[in-house]
DNA sequence: GGGTGCATGTAATGGGTTACATGATTCT
DNA sequence: AGAATCATGTAACCCATTACATGCACCC
């Protein structure tokens, strides 16, 4: 909901062109659906927050361009003097890895090199949003844009030390289990 | 709901001390509440994935103590062999921090120091969960409990260096904001 | 001709938290 | 006396994703 103010105050937009700056710039730490974009748009402006001008377009459908209101900024000042709390992140991979000895180490290997796959495609573009964000130096918010990368940034190269570490350790642990003495309950896994 | 089916094949246990293990030990990358926990609980005793038993207790009241069956491990098995898709963490503090040119640094910096509290809470939280890891070797998932654990140090560690940094800038970016020709359009804030 | 992009929207479904209710014991 | 802990459970509610529907234009 406040998300969609807050990007209002960068410059009036669509709900579509809401949509693709999200996964464009924010992704990384905030992510809306359509399914949620629409109808929260709607709420707003019926609540006084945004007012939408219908733009007509040839050959394309038409566009609502949304803009905040003074009442809408107040609502986002507000919203953003509230202190955020902690969240619990649901971290599904962490929670199976959790579950190895069940799995067994090669099926956990495989996750983590996807995992690294998309750590390093993700670097690449944040690359891409860093360039975006120097171009547009014009707009006040541009150093905080910068700040919220930067996390994203840290925390990325944070998982591929993790996930580069926890290989080498998967590859000490399916060597332990080979040894013979290791075998108590466990049945023997096929391949390695 | 899988969450309990992997907790159980440590032992068996009540819906009351899954919460307990679940907030004591995996809340860093998972949590469920009860209002989860007890409902989970009853749709997989009535799929035969677990199985329950009243235990009987002077002054306290009765607790169900739940086992996992033949059935459940097949079905965890099952799930573990789904490959985790990632899942985009919704980070309020960053919108927040997104949004921060509306909300002046003052906000952000209190926001950070808690932040920063928090983390370092976490840390200790961390080593807590660990000397309870090496007390409990004889488990063989206890060195990918390690493994799990690692990740939530490391990914810590990184926010309090990203916490600490992004103070440092945000004090700069104050002492630009003071400059006579840096003040445009912006309402000056009471306090730096 | 068929897929993709633009653009908006709704409905079904699933997930999860919060708050409430109960009731006994133990601690302060 | 009152609060906290143990222990289980339900109902209301909010939020979010997914899938579906429409319709035109452009490209291969």
């Amino acid at each position: 909901m406040e998300v969609l103010l807050g990007l209002l105050t960068i410059e009036p937009m669509s709900g579509y062109d809401l949509g693709q700056l999200i996964r464009e710039s924010i992704r990384h730490f905030w992510n809306e659906s359509y399914g949620q974009i629409y109808p929260n748009l709607k709420q707003l402006a019926a609540g006084g927050f945004i007012t939408g001008k219908i733009e007509k377009q040839k050959g394309k459908p038409d566009r609502q361009i949304y803009s905040i209101t003074k009442k809408g900024r107040e609502r986002l000042m507000r919203w953003l003097e509230v202190e955020p709390q902690p969240e619990i992140p649901r971290n599904e991979l962490l929670l199976k890895i959790f579950f190895g000895a069940q799995a067994g180490p090669g099926t956990l290997r495989n996750y983590l090199e996807r995992m690294l796959e998309n750590e390093r495609a993700a670097l690449q573009q944040f690359g891409f949003i860093e360039r975006e964000i120097s171009k547009n130096t014009q707009y006040p918010d541009a150093p905080y844009w910068q700040i919220a990368l930067r996390f994203g940034q840290i925390e990325v190269e944070a998982h591929v030390r993790w996930a580069e570490e926890t290989l080498a350790v998967l590859q000490k642990l399916s060597r332990v289990k080979q040894t013979p003495q290791g075998s108590r309950k466990e049945k023997p896994h096929a391949g390695e």
